[in-house]
DNA sequence: GGGATGCTACGGCGCCGGTCGAAGCATGAC
DNA sequence: GTCATGCTTCGACCGGCGCCGTAGCATCCC
């Protein structure tokens, strides 16, 4: 066959614990450096280093040199997108497992909301995109999604520049959230929102994990907007 | 982190050059045996039989017994469509390593037309969501698809059954092709147009491939209904 | 029944690759 | 200049896993 070398040899890459654990960490879409990844691993900085040159020599890190810092990223959504999947499919069969691996309180905040790699996930932007659904504001299936005029309307009102997709429509792509096993909004739509909730100081990370926060003055928003409280989850 | 042993443990059964030769293998959705999977992965049938019970056992593939034999099969649509990311990622790199591996006519049969799961994937498949998207009877972006009205339209007077999905919308996911890299119709509408295909008689599955051919009857269909002829390809 | 076929369980061999220690280069601080 | 920091390269160790041979179990044919 064609491709299945390349195919099996990205994910012998992926197949590592070390390595696995650092795309994970760059999920979030920032950049590190080999020094964090390789404590965030539990590894030995050269160690780390040979697993982040065969990763970059892949293709799903890029990397770039600011004086003597080397800061890693993953190369492009389309690698991001392969890692959710990945990430959906070992959640199905945790839920399958028995056994519930015992959460704490910071998985408990990764689970509220977080980042994922360009868009918001989590509890907070799955019931967000439920009520944009129930209102007739976007329409969401586990193929593609849509945003209605309804929805187009509430956005623009909102303040939310929308960017134009070909063909005059915007798209939302639905990503299957590992947590919570159902879809929320990534694609451009995705992208803008969560770029406006941090930018309007509705939500921040925290510190370097890929967990967010809402603000007093999100939940503020969100009640407004959304009809979204805390105690809601 | 909560998931991220899983993580690595669903790569790294993916990872090994035999077992991703049979995922491939499965990936267009027909349930094959130990034995087929065994000869064309190139190991005895018992390296095989260890191999799919850790496939099973993760939840990557399902079993059903059928009197001595044993037929495997993807688990999922989210497995099929795990795999398909990683070989778009795969075939990404691929296309910036400067060697071209040299294709015999066997990968020229995939390349045109073959099948993706419960879909249709390669140059043909690609072309016709082409046509429709020029058409306007579909809109296609990277993160998402819908059916527009005059696309409804279309298919009914086609006479293809169009299953309707919740909010009133037809769905087309569009999926990367790993030779093509663009989109292609996935989703409901994707499925439901291989299925139509294949029943009307224009396109037949060739051997145990995943490759698919257009028959006679089926190019003179696929010249009236999309204007394409095999000259085009 | 006897024999063939499809598949699985067990044991041991061999090797790929992940790991770290030590040393070598860069870049920046002073 | 001298030193410190961040990262990489090299060499060697060794554990894990993919592999097959042999043997055992289930199913079908005659």
């Amino acid at each position: 066959m064609l491709s299945t070398a390349g195919f099996a040899g990205i994910a012998a890459l992926i197949g590592d614990p070390a390595r696995a654990t650092m795309l994970a960490l760059l999920l979030d879409g920032r950049a590190l450096t080999a020094s964090e990844l390789a404590a965030a691993a539990g590894i030995t900085p050269q160690t780390a280093s040979a697993h982040l040159a065969r990763l970059t020599e892949a293709g799903l890190l890029a990397m770039e040199r600011q004086g003597r810092h080397r800061y890693h990223r993953l190369a492009s959504a389309a690698v991001a997108q392969m890692l959710e999947s990945i990430m959906a499919v070992a959640a199905g069969q945790v839920a399958v497992a028995p056994v519930r691996p015992r959460t704490g309180p910071r998985d408990a905040a990764m689970r509220l909301l977080r980042s994922c790699y360009d868009h918001l996930a989590g509890q907070v932007a799955v019931a967000l995109a439920d009520r944009l659904a129930a209102r007739g504001q976007i329409e969401l299936s586990p193929d593609g999604g849509a945003l209605t005029e309804a929805g187009r309307g509430f956005f623009a009102e909102m303040g939310l520049a929308l960017p134009e997709a070909r063909g005059g429509r915007l798209i939302c792509r639905p990503c299957l959230d590992w947590s919570e096993r159902r879809p929320h909004l990534a694609g451009r739509l995705g992208t803008a929102l969560c770029g406006f909730c941090l930018e309007q100081g509705w939500m921040r990370r925290v510190g370097d994990s890929r967990a967010i926060t809402v603000t007093p003055l999100g939940w503020q928003a969100l009640h407004q907007r959304f009809a979204l409280s805390p105690q809601d989850f």
